[in-house]
DNA sequence: AAGTGGTCTAGACCACTAC
DNA sequence: TAGTGGTCTAGACCACTTA
């Protein structure tokens, strides 16, 4: 930036490029927090010395990352996304009339164990080392359609219990970050029909009643696996969203 | 197109959005073909008497479309999604060791008939009008796991047979492109638990025996549906794959 | 050398928001 | 009414591809 017309050129990176990296290192050096308005677009483009038009390509890039929002007449501002709707992206049971409803969770039968064959798999674990597992039923517009069944690496978790699983505030994924340190970045999913069996009495269904099951590993960066989870889901009111058109 | 300056104000939709729908419009009608490139971004201005900048904001968002490919000093081209491997990434089914594998497809029951109020509403057919219906049934590493019933509206595709999808190279929607112009661009996936019935006999399963029901609308470009297909799959040995991991 | 897309400018007018 | 982002123009020069 503050650069002759030349250095464009000369660097090899384009000047919005450049525009968008200085952004983020204002953003990264604290200079608007999150949820605050930075400075107008002309006051922007004048301090990085580019045309309105070339600071517009790098803001849009950065709102395309969604790491700002724009809001005509009002502003451009840091962007909140450490809530839940961000998490929210991963759940993927919709009603059929294909309404997406926000779940209300109850957590139950916390346990601490040694991982078996299929968890020690899953989630990559070398010796048979303690996992918790809990279920999390869920209700969506008043209906018992879905249970949860997760299983943690108990090193990842140190000190998990019912009582913080409860007690935590916005969304599972979210608590994992703020406690934890364990950001959920990526998820593998398949799906087959199972029984319902244990998760049977909360989805009121007999044991061996068809369900679908949804087997999911979560994944933190470098694609290290932190979670297994295997979601029942009673399919009467709710289907999975296999893929969503754009 | 082809406006005053002040059409855009009155019709409310930004000039680049409509120079957009225009661009679909006319790949729609076949004027530029899966891999041919496009006049260039001047000749486009000028033909949509809008300026060059205006044109590549259109142009961006097809390329972000993947509906176009931009290559610098040499043009603009329709991308090529005709190769098997495109199509194949609409193939969700995957063994439950994780192998996904070719299937082989053979097609019966073969009808013309009335379109239902189901295959209305996923087809957005306005009348009631003809549909073709199907049935591919598809044998995975020689498992028959999979039939899909498959329901196009006949107005697409014209003097369809039974024989024509039998005789068809590569892919089924690779022969919607060759033979009908019809380029799948997208799905929408949902799924839930169903029973084998019609299906059941091909599957060796009892009529009343739980399987994955995927059900799936296949679009064009402008999201116009082209194909309602309802996929039943034994998940003995298969998996539906929800989301794989990066 | 000619033609293409990629970047960039220096404005303009508009719709929307807040005061 | 003033300020914001949203859209749009009519050029310019650049890097890259093809011949």
């Amino acid at each position: 930036m503050y650069r002759e017309s030349s250095e464009v050129t000369v660097s090899g990176v384009p000047l919005y490029q450049q525009v968008k990296q200085a952004v983020l290192a204002a953003l990264a050096e604290g200079e608007w927090k999150q949820g605050e308005a930075l400075p107008s677009e002309k006051v922007l483009s004048n301090r990085f010395q580019v045309s309105i038009g070339t600071l517009r390509k790098a803001i849009d890039e950065l709102a395309a990352d969604t790491i700002l929002v724009r809001h005509q007449g009002r502003g451009t501002f840091v962007a909140i996304h450490n809530r839940n709707e961000h998490f929210f992206k991963f759940f993927r049971v919709v009603g059929k009339n294909g309404i997406k409803s926000y779940p209300v969770m109850e957590f139950v039968d916390f346990t601490r164990r040694k991982a078996n064959a299929e968890e020690k798999e899953k989630l990559q674990l070398v010796d048979t080392v303690d996992v918790y597992e809990f279920a999390a039923r869920q209700t969506l517009d008043g209906n018992k359609a879905l249970v949860e069944w997760i299983c943690l690496p108990a090193a990842l978790f140190p000190d998990l219990s019912l009582e913080r699983l409860r007690s935590r505030k916005s969304t599972l994924y979210n608590f994992y970050q703020s406690d934890f340190g364990i950001n959920v970045i990526d998820v593998d999913e398949r799906v087959r029909v199972g029984t319902a069996e244990r998760s049977a009495e909360w989805l009121a269904l007999q044991p061996e009643s068809p369900v679908l099951q949804i087997r999911r590993i979560a994944f933190s960066y470098n694609t290290q696996p932190v979670e297994w989870r295997i979601s029942v889901l009673n399919t009467e009111n709710y289907e999975y969203l296999g893929k969503e058109s754009v």
